[in-house]
DNA sequence: GTCTATATTTGGATAGAC
DNA sequence: GTCTATCCAAATATAGAC
C-alpha cells in the first residue's frame, strides 16, 4: 500500500538523501532510484532530467525548513537572541545535512544551470528570513546603524556555507572559524550598549573607514 | 621542441584549467589529457589515479599563489593595510580562478579524501599566512584583545569560499556579502582608535558575551 | 504510471607496441 | 615515456511492453 502519486514525493525524498550521503557527484539517476526503491527510468519520466529532481527535491527541503524555524525567528527581539536562535538552527540544520547539500548544489551550480536556479532560490529563501529579522530587530539599534541588512544577511548565508566545506575537509579549522564569528557578533551586541557620544564617534570613523573600503571593492563587481 | 619531463608539468597545468573553466565534474582524464596534449593514459602512468593528478596540480598551484603574494604580506603594519593587500589579492586570486578550483576541490573533498587533503593543505596555506600578519600586525593593538588569530584566519579562509559559490550562484547576493566584510573591518579598524577606558569597557563587555557564545558553539564539535 | 530492455556515450584504467 | 587499442563499468536517456 504505497505506490500512488508519492512515488515523485519519494524521488524527491532520495534524491536529496543521496545528495546528502554521498555528495552530487554520487547522485546519479540509478542511486537515486535504487534508494527510492523505483526503477530510474522513473526520474525522466517524473522530472525530465537528474539534475531537475535534485532541483525539485531541493526546493522542496528549503521551503519546509524555513517554514520550520520561522516561528522561531518571529519571536526574536535582539541581535543577541538573534544569535541564539540563527546558531540553534544552522546547528540543526547541520545535522540533518541541510546545509551540506546546499553546499553541494552550489559547488554544482557553478557551472550547471539547473543546479544553480537550485541553489539561488534555496539561499535566498534563508538570506529573506535573516533578513527581515535584521530590518525588524537590529536596524532600529545603534549596532543597526553600522550595518545594512541586506549585505549583512548575504554574508551570513555565505560564511555558513563556507564553513559546512572547510568542516568536511578540516573540522578543526572550521570550528576555530566558527569561534570567530561569535567574537564578532559580541562586539556587535558591546556596540548597543554605548552611550550616544560613543555611538556618534563610532559612526563617523566607521563611515570614513567604510567608503575608503567601498572604493576598494568596486574594481570586482558581479561579473558572470 | 617541448615532450620531456615536463609532460607531467602540463598535465598539471592542464588539470587545474578544466577544473577552473569547467568545473570538477568536467574534469575526466580524457578532457585533461587532450588539453594537455598528451594521451589520457598518461595520467594513470604519472599520477596513478585523476584526483590525485589535480591534488598535484592544486599544490603546486596554491604553493606558488602564496608565494607570488608572500612579500606584500610581508609588508603589512596595520590593520587598514591588510584589508586593502587582503582585498587586492583576493580580487586577483578570484579573478584567475584559485579560488574558484578551491571551492571546486573543498565540495569534492566533502566526500573524496584525495580532494579532502588537497582542499585542506591549499586552505591551511592560505590560513598560515593570513594568521601570520595577524599576529605580527593586529595582536599587540586593542582589537587583537578582542579577536584570536587562529579564529580569525579561518573565518577569512572559509567567507571567502562561501561568498565565491555564491557569486557563482547569484552575484549581485555575492557584492552584498563582500560589502558586509568592509563594514566589520571599519569596526574593527575604529575600535582601535579607542581610548584606554573605552578599550577596557569593550574587553569586559566581550569577554561576558564571548563566554555565552562559546557555550552555544560546545553541542558542535568538529565531529567528522 | 511503472517496469524491462536497450541504445548510446562517457569515464577509469590497463596491456602491449613502439 | 608515450601512444594505440581496448576492456569494463556506469551514466543518461528512450522505446515499448504491461
Amino acid at each position: 500500500m504505497a505506490s500512488t502519486a508519492d512515488t515523485k514525493e519519494r524521488l524527491r525524498l532520495a534524491a536529496f538523501d543521496v545528495v546528502r550521503t554521498k555528495g552530487l557527484s554520487a547522485a546519479s539517476a540509478r542511486a537515486i532510484g535504487t534508494a527510492a526503491g523505483v526503477n530510474q527510468a522513473l526520474i525522466f519520466y517524473h522530472f525530465g532530467t537528474v539534475n531537475e529532481l535534485i532541483e525539485a527535491a531541493s526546493n522542496e527541503a528549503v521551503e519546509r525548513s524555513v517554514a520550520r524555524y520561522a516561528e522561531g525567528f518571529s519571536q526574536v527581539t535582539s541581535l543577541a537572541e538573534l544569535l541564539e536562535v540563527g546558531m540553534r538552527v544552522h546547528d540543526e540544520e547541520r545535522r540533518r545535512g541541510h546545509v551540506a547539500v546546499m553546499a553541494q548544489l552550489m559547488a554544482g551550480g557553478q557551472h550547471d544551470p539547473v543546479l544553480a536556479r537550485a541553489s539561488k532560490h534555496a539561499v535566498g529563501l534563508w538570506t529573506a528570513q535573516v533578513r527581515s529579522v535584521l530590518d525588524r530587530v537590529v536596524a532600529p539599534t545603534p549596532a543597526g546603524e553600522l550595518l545594512d541588512s541586506a549585505d549583512l544577511a548575504s554574508a551570513i548565508s555565505a560564511g555558513f556555507i563556507g564553513i559546512e566545506l572547510l568542516h568536511g575537509v578540516d573540522g578543526a579549522s572550521a570550528d576555530h572559524a566558527f569561534a570567530s564569528l561569535d567574537r564578532l557578533n559580541a562586539l556587535l551586541t558591546t556596540v548597543n550598549g554605548f552611550g550616544p557620544t560613543l555611538r556618534a564617534a563610532l559612526r563617523v570613523a566607521a563611515r570614513r573607514l567604510g567608503t575608503r573600503a567601498a572604493r576598494l571593492t568596486r574594481p570586482t563587481p558581479s561579473r558572470k
